[in-house]
DNA sequence: TCAATTTCTAAGCGAATGCTTAGAAATAAA
DNA sequence: TTTATTTCTAAGCATTCGCTTAGAAATTGA
């Protein structure tokens, strides 16, 4: 039994040409994750069950468990997949060269990515954060925390293109930009366009 | 049937003597629901079932529902406890009057404030803004807005203790205070004390 | 003491939760 | 076609969810 449980999950076998080839998936996990991320980006972890994810994912929960293991491998690649949907901004950020200016960019870029028909749903790491504090699954934790030091880093990098900024002051200065990026991420879901830019303008008014 | 409800939940009819006296509750409704509000600031409000909500008040379900109608009536009492609870600093930032400086110490109150056996719970209505987003119940999302904006006010009222400002800039700073105070409750969640100090300290010289 | 009234305990309700499993359907090599 | 293997469907598992209820225990006036 063990053993088929590894055959399932892994194929390699199977593809090594052992044994015989037999019925392909009907989907592709990389789609179906998509979905799935989608829902947990909107609801939330513990507001998303799985007959939800079945629904959404469009594959049934025997699916859902032989691809993804549990619901938290679920959203263990749903992270992976929204790190890189995300990075379709923080590339933009990486890649600049204007200092704060590029920062504060990379602020605005957010307000849009996070749009979803009008609806801000926050930042799906922001969101989970503060959903499953100290209490979540560590793997899931370690991750997050981890998503959002990169983002830190990549503020900390920008700071550093003003070279009359010493490295005490670009530490602050990132510990402040990452709290603000908290902050602007919670605010998107209550605050109005305006109040919104009114944040942006004022947060770098002196940086 | 109806009647027996209202009699429960009132007792006003027992209290103004047309019926016997009877056994009286042996428990303080704002007592117990000081506890359950722990609970919801720690778990949120969809990980706190109301079996926890029996251990931690330390009172039987049917006490429960008799005393709250359900598990969202305990919640929106203990909004308003909280709400009592918080006015221990935010009276002090209403009484100030030294403009920005008070809302500084507003920011350095409410970590204070908020850590709990040197875990820090953010603010109970921050996190349940977010967990629930617009998907909550009205009642309960109307009355953490509510909330928010009352600090938005005091923030407001400080500002304009600064004749140089305009009416604009006030509420473009209020604004910027406000989402910062969401941006800070989340952090401190995640970050050590240094990098919340960080956070506050350059916070500050914007305005 | 007894009758009226209320609060309490503890069991139970249907529905939803995350997850599993037996067996049918599909696929490809032999 | 047969056989081996995998994916699929759909039912079912134990547990927990929010909430209810029957009846015991407590309290007071008569």
């Amino acid at each position: 039994k063990m053993l088929n449980v590894f055959l399932y999950q892994s194929n390699c076998l199977v593809l090594s040409g052992i044994y015989k080839m037999a019925r392909s998936k009907q989907y592709k996990e990389e789609e179906v994750i998509e979905k799935a991320m989608g829902l947990f980006w909107r609801n939330g972890y513990e507001n998303t069950s799985v007959r939800m994810l079945e629904k959404e994912m469009g594959i049934n929960q025997f699916s859902i468990y032989s691809s993804f293991g549990s619901k938290n491998g679920v959203f263990l690649e749903c992270i992976k997949s929204y790190k890189k949907k995300i990075r379709r901004i923080t590339e933009v950020l990486e890649k600049s060269n204007n200092g704060v200016a590029g920062i504060k960019q990379y602020f605005y870029d957010f307000l849009e990515f996070s749009k979803d028909d009008n609806v801000k749903k926050g930042c799906l790491v922001t969101n989970t954060i503060n959903e499953l504090g100290e209490h979540g699954d560590p793997i899931i934790m370690t991750e997050l925390k981890c998503f959002f030091n990169e983002i830190k880093t990549l503020f900390a990098n920008n700071l550093k293109q003003d070279k009359s900024k010493d490295l005490a002051t670009i530490d602050k200065q990132a510990n402040y930009l990452g709290t603000s990026m908290l902050g602007l991420s919670l605010a998107s879901k209550i605050l109005s366009k305006t109040q919104l830019e009114d944040f942006i303008e004022t947060a770098f008014t002196n940086l």
